[in-house]
DNA sequence: ATGATGCGCGCG
DNA sequence: AAAGCGCGCGCATCAT
């Protein structure tokens, strides 16, 4: 069951839908629910669990959510419409010409029927969001349209070039697209739920590192102390160490000559001074990145809830706003605790994007290695003489686009040991280079050329050749990282989404069962009861091997997933 | 005063 | 030990 669900001047419409778009039989007319009735219209249609159709998960369902209404999946028009517009698989169709046209004519972004982004405004306490724009929205004919539309770009994706593809085209777009949808619906589930988090812990662990809570816009004593201490040592009575400009100078008077302030340009210098500079520099970093200020501001009531992007990042990586979500250091992860009578479970998907580069390439080889739990260890006993970091840097490297120290000097080594692998990657760095697409392995492709990178196509002299090399060379790099982060932040999605719904349907057979409360790129955090342990972990660990076969069938790739149950974040790893 | 940019550093 | 990918954020600094 389809059904779409736009924002309308009394409330919201409400219209069943077939799956290719066009309305349902039983509702040629959408049907108008006012915003009083309408939290208690979805939670009883949801008995029939349909797909919910809407613009954008984030206008809906966190009020859905405050209200107490949990769905079980959706369509997102505004996420899978991004990715159509600009995917390989879809590029001949209409819908990606149209949206490309778009685009290019007037500066609004795809897809057509979507732009500007209709606030669910005037809907009563429910939806009362300031931050909403109050700006023309979108009937729900133009929904309507725009999912049909989509579908029918869908439909098309097998067409012409699908063999470069592998084929599969139509099912690898549609797992994305759903995967992207439930992604924005946990997205908002775990901001919902938020990451538990003890203050008396966090405000512990600042007085350990700075002493105790300054008065405000004061420094700490730590800092206090070792600034009084670089202004000796380095005889700048007035240095400010937060200065880089101050700073810069005053190393140099004392005769450190250092191009930059960063940590590991200081480090070579053996100034008495070098000390406690760094150890200012990371004291001075916590307090203002997750200081005091920080906690008032993002602790609520034992949770951080931080807000997810989902599809920020043009990989198919989630980005995060407010609070640094992605960045949470390593010094305070102790403040992240279990509540009583439950345990916190980390799970990350070990060494995934090299992983992924072999399940991509094909390299019997290299999944050779990769049966070995730890895959450096594995490429290490095959081609660098046992040498695991070596076999790390190099790896790595390749995969990065390394040309230069010892990453740059292993890559021959990597190349003779492992031609597939590395010639994929050297693959997608040339399409980039010449500036074509490169794309995942469910369908998501990078953007098409800068402006930068078109404009150096026109030079003449010989300086300006090496300029348009060195842009060339740099969108390279891009492209061939982007088929790898991207097929990861492909997989990533897919795992998610089938932890979602494990643990949904553990919670509808009445098993206790913990709830996800933190995504980071390889890594998930489910918050349980002690009793649903074990079967959260099993959960884990099903979906993370069901991820695999939903993107590459069965493979001899292992994608082993390491899981702690912890009681603080601090003791995962 | 306010906004944009660059640096430096946190995370993967 | 290192300089190659993707981000967000706070501060200092520069431009308006």
């Amino acid at each position: 069951m389809y059904l779409l669900l736009a924002a309308h001047a009394d409330g919201a419409a409400l219209q069943e839908l077939t799956a290719d778009g066009t309305p349902h039989p039983a509702t040629p007319v959408p049907r108008i629910v006012s915003s009083a009735e309408l939290t208690g219209v979805v939670r009883g249609l949801e008995q029939r669990r349909p797909r919910w159709i809407w613009h954008r998960t984030q206008n809906w369902y966190p009020a859905l959510l405050a209200a107490g209404v949990e769905l079980e999946r959706c369509y997102d028009l505004t996420l899978c419409g991004a990715i159509l517009a600009h995917s390989e698989f879809t590029a001949h169709t209409a819908y990606a010409q149209n949206a490309e046209k778009l685009t290019q004519d007037e500066e609004l972004q795809p897809p057509r029927a979507l732009q500007p982004p209709p606030p669910p405004a005037d809907q009563g306490a429910l939806f009362d969001d300031p931050g909403l724009r109050k700006t023309p929205r979108h009937s729900p004919e133009d929904l309507r349209a725009e999912y049909a539309a989509q579908q029918e770009a869908l439909s098309q994706a097998e067409g012409p070039g699908a063999e470069r593809h592998g084929g599969n085209r139509r099912q690898r777009l549609q797992l994305l697209l759903a995967a992207e949808s439930a992604g924005a619906m946990i997205a908002a589930e775990m901001q919902h739920t938020g990451v538990p988090w003890r203050e008396e812990l966090h405000e512990q662990i600042l007085a350990g590192y700075l002493g105790p809570r300054p008065a405000a816009g004061h420094r700490p004593a730590k800092l206090e102390a070792l600034t009084a201490e670089l202004r000796q040592l380095l005889d700048s009575p007035s240095l400010n160490p937060d200065s880089p400009q101050e700073l810069m100078r005053a190393l140099h008077r004392n005769g450190i000559e250092v191009k930059t302030t960063r940590q590991w340009e200081l480090k070579e210098s053996s100034h008495p001074a070098i000390e406690p500079l760094l150890a200012f520099k990371k004291l001075s970093r916590l307090h203002a990145a997750n200081g005091w200020v920080w906690l008032d501001a993002w602790v609520k009531n034992g949770r951080f809830q931080p807000e997810y992007v989902v599809g920020g990042v043009v990989s198919g990586r989630w980005a995060s706003r407010g609070g640094g979500a992605l960045q949470i250091p390593r010094q305070i992860r102790g403040a992240v605790h279990a509540d009583p009578g439950h345990k916190l479970i980390v799970a990350d998907a070990s060494q995934l994007e090299p992983r992924v580069l072999v399940a991509l390439a094909q390299d019997a080889r290299m999944a050779e290695a990769a049966r070995d739990k730890d895959l450096y260890a594995g490429i290490a006993a095959q081609g660098f003489g046992g040498d695991r970091a070596k076999a790390k840097v190099a790896l790595l490297g390749a995969i990065y686009g390394a040309t230069t120290g010892e990453s740059g000097r292993l890559m021959p080594q990597l190349t003779r040991t492992y031609p597939r692998a590395v010639g994929f990657v050297e693959h997608a760095a040339r399409e980039g280079e010449a500036g074509r697409t490169v794309t995942s392995r469910l369908g998501r492709s990078s953007p098409p050329p800068s402006d930068r990178w078109l404009q150096s196509q026109q030079s003449t002299s010989a300086e300006e050749q090496r300029r348009a090399d060195s842009i060339a060379r740099s969108r390279g790099r891009f492209t061939r990282n982007f088929v790898v982060q991207g097929s990861a932040a492909d997989w990533a999605a897919c795992w998610l989404a089938e932890l979602r719904r494990r643990l949904r349907a553990l919670r509808a057979d009445g098993t206790p069962a913990g709830e996800l409360v933190f995504f980071l790129h390889d890594e998930v955090m489910v918050h349980c009861p002690e009793a649903a342990v074990t079967a959260c972990v099993r959960a884990i660990e099903e979906a993370a091997n069901a991820a695999k076969e939903l993107l590459f069938g069965k493979i001899p790739v292992e994608f082993p997933v390491s899981v702690a149950v912890v009681d603080s974040y601090d003791h995962a790893k």
